[in-house]
DNA sequence: TTGACATATTCCCATATAGGAATGTAATGT
DNA sequence: ACATTACATTCCTATATGGGAATATGTCAA
């Protein structure tokens, strides 16, 4: 089997980076799809497309308006998905305790600088 | 362009159901590759696969002990996708706040079963 | 060394894109 | 009716899977 379509679920929805930056303009308020397609630098038919997967999961709403389409962002088919990060909440509260721990042991100052943009997964190569 | 690579980001890698499966089990616990085997009823081959994504993108930490490879859920990894939906919190309180709004205003008390489990898009059909 | 056990990796393939190009369709103006 | 505007949909294709099967690697035990 192939991966799981993008329609089938917003967690696969979201994996976009276009949808979620869709999703956040549209956030606050209606647009229409020309709008869109300003704001995200694609094409008119690839925005639609995004907008037709949105759509199905239920990330967006829509409503005509004359020759315009006015879409919004439904923000309420994202709360699975914050509920279901925050059951890890508690640990990585216990992680960054840890961190602040062994930093706080320790006397050198380091580094300590960290891009606040990039999350930096810090593999540690390969664990061989 | 195909979809992007699971390995790019968490927000890929969390779209499979199974590796979302292999984090919440792996959350309080370290516990090596067999037992992960068990719980996911997946073969060995393919949880390899799996905690290899995850571990790309920084979502798992692995120690060796021995024969055995301890794997662990890295939730602070998961911290941006909590705070990105987060961002929309205040838009699905105002939309919840609207439907509760219609429900009072509304004398008929409606069926109000929703199953928890699942979503439930409600999408309309076709919006022609 | 030989063997058993625990995992990882490679190979193969059906499938689902995401974007670009071209085309279809609905609504409005004249 | 006809042109124009605003979107949606279809066709095509390179790409990235995810699972199954087979194989490789690493570790400990006798």
């Amino acid at each position: 089997m192939a991966r799981a379509a993008t329609t089938s679920d917003p967690f696969n929805a979201v994996a976009e980076p276009r949808r979620r930056q869709i999703l956040t303009f549209l956030a606050a308020d209606e647009r229409q799809v020309g709008e869109i397609v300003v704001a995200v630098g694609l094409d008119q038919p690839s925005v639609s497309k995004h907008l037709g997967v949105l759509r199905r999961v239920g990330l967006v709403r829509v409503r005509r308006n004359g020759r315009h389409r006015l879409y919004r962002t439904n923000a309420e088919a994202l709360k699975p998905m914050h509920d279901w990060t925050e059951t890890f909440e508690r640990f990585w509260r216990h992680q960054l305790g840890r961190v602040k721990e062994r930093a706080e042991s320790q006397i050198s100052p380091g580094p300590a600088s960290e891009q606040p943009g990039s999350p930096t997964p810090r593999i540690p190569k390969e664990e061989l």
